[in-house]
Parts: structure tokens; sequence; C-alpha cells
DNA sequence: GAATCGATGATCT
DNA sequence: GATCATCGATTCA
């Protein structure tokens, strides 16, 4: 199976998100590997979008979002929790999308030593049930910031960390559900949260 | 179960 | 100096 190539990323921020719901997201570091099913995610646009970190224009941590699509976005939120987004659009034009929760598909050991859980009592539903418990469970920290996420784009890699990939995988029937987005106070009205309702992994 | 609250640091005004 | 796309422990029921 092909992973999702740059063209897939370099689309409406909307569509991407929807899309991904149902991917696999496969994560490779020095411990090993671990591959989870996507089943939440927001989109964050740009200027329009008041609850993005691009709201307001180019700053030195949104940057990376007006950059060129493929790429990783992560950033530490309430001092203690990374939080792991995918950099959508053509570039000079800002968007990402949050991944906030996967199924573990495989891997689940190596999710509970990192999450500090024993395996044996560990539920699984609980191992990525979230945005700041997925980078934990799958070892994602800033220095993760702007990896490449699909092939070709080698010659970008800032420090080669671990490796992203992510892959096709079947979506719920009928696309997924639009909800409000989660722990934000600007633009609560918009349905830019996309999950798989028939999923027992949701975050909050 | 539901509600509350503290931890903790990068970022921007 | 305020804000923040969170989590987990603790409290009360």
């Amino acid at each position: 199976m092909q992973p999702l190539r740059q063209a897939f990323f370099a689309r409406n921020t909307i569509t991407v998100a929807r899309e991904l719901v149902g991917c696999l997201l496969e994560v490779e570091a020095d411990e090993g590997k671990v591959v989870g099913r996507i089943i939440e995610v927001e989109a964050y646009e740009g200027e329009g979008d008041p609850a993005s970190h691009a709201a307001n224009g180019r700053t030195p941590r949104s940057e990376i979002m007006f950059g060129p699509p493929g790429f990783a976005y992560v950033y530490l939120i309430y001092g203690m929790h990374h939080c792991l987004n995918f950099v959508t659009e053509a570039e000079g034009t800002a968007g990402a999308v949050l991944i906030r929760a996967v199924e573990p598909v495989s891997g689940h050991e190596l999710m509970a030593v990192r999450r500090g859980l024993d395996s044996d009592i560990a539920r699984e539903k609980d191992l990525c049930s979230g945005p700041g418990r997925l980078c934990r469970a799958l070892g994602i920290d800033r220095s993760w910031n702007g990896l490449p996420l699909v092939p070709g784009l080698g010659e970008s890699i800032p420090s080669a960390i671990g490796k992203i990939r992510i892959f096709p995988g079947e979506g719920p029937p009928g696309g997924p559900v639009a909800t409000p987005r989660i722990g934000i106070r600007q633009a609560v009205d918009r349905l830019h949260r996309f999950i798989d309702s028939r999923s027992e992994y949701l975050s909050g």
C-alpha cells in the first residue's frame, strides 16, 4: 500500500480533514513502530478562522502553517501536552488538521509504556483518545515539528528523529460526522471536527 | 459518574 | 502578563 503523497494535503483543509478519518497513521522511532487508525480530527484554517494559530497572520509559530503541505506541525499546549497537526493547502495559504484520536492497531505495548501505564490494566480505549495522549503514546514532541509526512521531501528533514507516514483507509460509510471543535472558545459554531461516530476510541 | 482544579511553558500583545 | 486546539487527580455523589 502506497502512503499518502503531498498532493493529498495540497487541498482545502476541510476536505483533507474529512478524508483523513479512517486512514492509518504509522509512526516509526528508535523504540519501534506503532500504527493507529485515525478516527477524530479537527480542521484549522487561516486568517478567516479565529480559533486557528494562523488567525493573525504569519508569526514565528504559525509560519509553518503557511508553508508547503505535507509537513508535521507539532506544538506544546498548557505547558505539558503536545499536539500533532498536518499542514494543508498550497504553499502561501495557511491550514492544518489536528489529529485528536486514533484507534491503536499495532504497538499497543509500546504505547502503554510511553503513556506510563501498566499494559495489563491499561484500557486500550484511553491510549490515544485525545491530542495530548496520542502524542505521548506515539512518542511525538516538539522536535518532530517540520518533519515531512510524505515521501520525496527528504531534503527538508530538520533532524531525522523519526518517521511518520499516512496510509489510505476505510472511512465511515456516508462520511464522517461533523461536530463543533473541542476545547476552544472562538468560532465554536463551526462544525470543523470530524469523527467516525461508530468508534469507541473517541476523545471527550 | 460528573464537576472542579492545578500543573507548566511557549507564544504573542 | 494573559492566553491556551489538555490531562489526570481529586472531590462529591
